[in-house]
DNA sequence: TATTAGCACTCAATCTATTGGAGTGCTAAC
DNA sequence: GTTAGCACTCCAATAGATTGAGTGCTAATA
């Protein structure tokens, strides 16, 4: 059996319909919603098709059907292709080029979830990509070097070094130099241990200072590890008793927002996403995330500028306005686009 | 009518009872298990007594009764000044001098929630009394300069500065000799706008550029932005019927979570404390934070070193552990102050 | 005078029918 | 292939009935 034109007009009219009122959906409502003119008794022989074919599932016999995942599937996969309702105008968000990047992450997954209503995040970007554009050790205590490192795109990281033995002004100076010939203008990917190792070589004489020195660089140097995620709105999830009826699942999907890290797979994964349209959506087990398997997930990739990747994502129940949030992400991603652009 | 030593006892029995079985508690329960010998009848008669004082309240005709926030009140104060529970094991926390501040805080947050079962929060340390012990300018673009600032403790903040004029080097050296005479070894306190008008004055001939970047630089400085706040255990909410039963009222804390601002009028508030004995319990209303009025908070003020001084916060149900999360305090106290004194 | 036993009363919580209605599946007719 | 009709199912809501923990009051007791 196959999914005939007008079966997927009905599939289509029960999830639609499901979306709005959030309860099961029946017969009757379809035949007289649609404009396809069949009694509900037709209906029903074809909802009975549909049951069997997996896309739509009765909570129990004498109710109508919701749908089911592979149904929600059907409805995102049609619904992203055919339909592009226009963009929607997003509440209360201003821009500004100045704006520190930690705030602007707040506040953009703030918009993102009194605009949608529902829980929303947002990964800093990653900038594997980005050239080093500047490092400096500077001596800021007998004991003790600051080294600031400066990535293309202006992410500023800083390391305090403890060091054994006082370094003179001059030694620290040489370091300085080595440190720029050697590593200015490369990406965070270029830099390997051979060339550490060879720096380690020709700094020579304090090898044993320079060699803590040279480690710690590497170490502030490491990317991965500042993954900063921002979360708003997970109180969004108190509107949808689906989520919060059953408080084990409920506590649990807070605790993922709370203890980021969980949320960190979905950014890996929505960011290796290679063939990638700007916009993913997960329903149920789909989500590469524990504990949200009776949500729906919609991902897309924002960049600013060159190599500076970062996801953001809004979580809601299954039946969530997919069309809307979609909308408002891409809404949100033209004006970051514009924003770099400035 | 005042509360003898009779009365005192049995409203003490009442609250503990219902500390740990959350139910209200009638007067049989009471007269079994005391020691007291008193019959039901005559519990009755001083429970009525304890009601007509407003220590305890019936929730309604023919239930048991449960404590007041007056009633709490009692039992936390004669808690806190009789019984010295010997201090508990803090179970997986192993503090070490090197980790860095947030991810130090975030652990103990993690801990200290998983320990109690409540919710946690702790409030970077606020370094108003710390001196400045270097600053830095350094280019790293024909039109951007880097504010490095490093203040005692390690605390580091940067800047970009954007500027219209190239500065030559020999201009950023002399800025950089202006900005740590004239600011080095202060305390933020001690830096003014008088101060930094004169900065401007002596600093002469690139007036307009200078202007930007001292500006920049106090705006640097200035602490309060960076009242970093961290939760863990947010979720033990759903662990109280009380707390989560009505779904607003859950939401409303969520938010409040998550939104940590608001947490940041209780960091205040507990700092501000002057005769700070340690160790403060809000119950109810008492909290300055609105929507909480179903909590009871402790707060705790954890120093680390001289003038960096933070808070610790446990967020629970007003029938919470009071013994136990004091003593829980009490040890992360010693063990954060043995940290810093290595 | 303080304490207690005894009893009537109250009220939330729990259980048990009972009912109404939305919805289905099936069959027979169109 | 479509539809009307009907019996059937099952949830959800409502209304009693029942239970039990707990109270307040009174009268007896120490």
């Amino acid at each position: 059996m196959e999914l005939d034109e007008r079966k997927k007009k009905i599939l289509y009219a029960i999830i639609q319909n499901y979306l709005e009122t959030g309860e099961p959906v029946g017969s009757r409502t379809i035949s007289k919603y649609t404009d396809l003119n069949l009694s509900s008794a037709t209906i029903r022989n074809e909802m009975s098709d549909l049951e069997e074919l997996g896309y739509i599932i009765q909570p129990h016999t004498s109710a109508g059907r919701i749908p089911s995942d592979k149904g929600y599937r059907f409805y995102v996969d049609t619904m992203l292709t055919e339909k592009e309702r226009e963009v929607e105008e997003l509440k209360g968000l201003l821009l500004e080029k100045d704006e520190k990047m930690d705030t602007l992450l707040k506040r953009v997954a703030r918009v993102l979830a009194t605009n949608t209503n529902y829980a929303a995040m947002i990964s800093s970007p990653q900038y594997h990509r980005n050239k080093l554009k500047f490092i400096q050790l500077s001596r800021i205590d007998a004991r003790q070097l600051l080294a600031v490192i400066v990535v293309e795109g202006n992410v500023i990281k800083n390391s305090v070094i403890n060091v054994e033995d006082a370094l003179d002004d001059e030694t620290i100076l040489k370091l300085n130099i080595l440190l720029n010939t050697h590593l200015n203008g490369l990406t965070m990917e270029e830099i390997n241990l051979g060339m550490i190792s060879a720096m380690k070589q020709q700094a020579g004489i304090h090898s044993e200072v320079i060699a803590d020195v040279i480690d710690a660089v590497a170490e502030a140097i490491k990317a991965d590890e500042d993954l900063e995620i921002y979360t708003s709105g997970a109180n969004n999830i108190f509107r949808y008793p689906e989520l919060t009826d059953n408080k084990e699942r409920a506590s649990e999907l807070i605790t993922t927002f709370e203890e980021k890290q969980m949320l960190g797979e979905l950014v890996q994964e929505t960011l290796a996403d290679e063939n990638n349209t700007g916009i993913q959506v997960y329903i149920g087990d789909e989500a590469p995330v524990e504990g949200m398997k009776d949500c729906s997930v919609v991902t897309a990739t924002y960049e600013l500028g060159e190599g500076m990747k970062g996801t953001i994502g809004i979580i809601g129940p299954k039946r969530m306005d997919y069309e809307k949030v979609v909308a408002t992400l891409k809404t949100l991603m033209n004006q970051l686009d514009t924003l770099y652009k400035k």
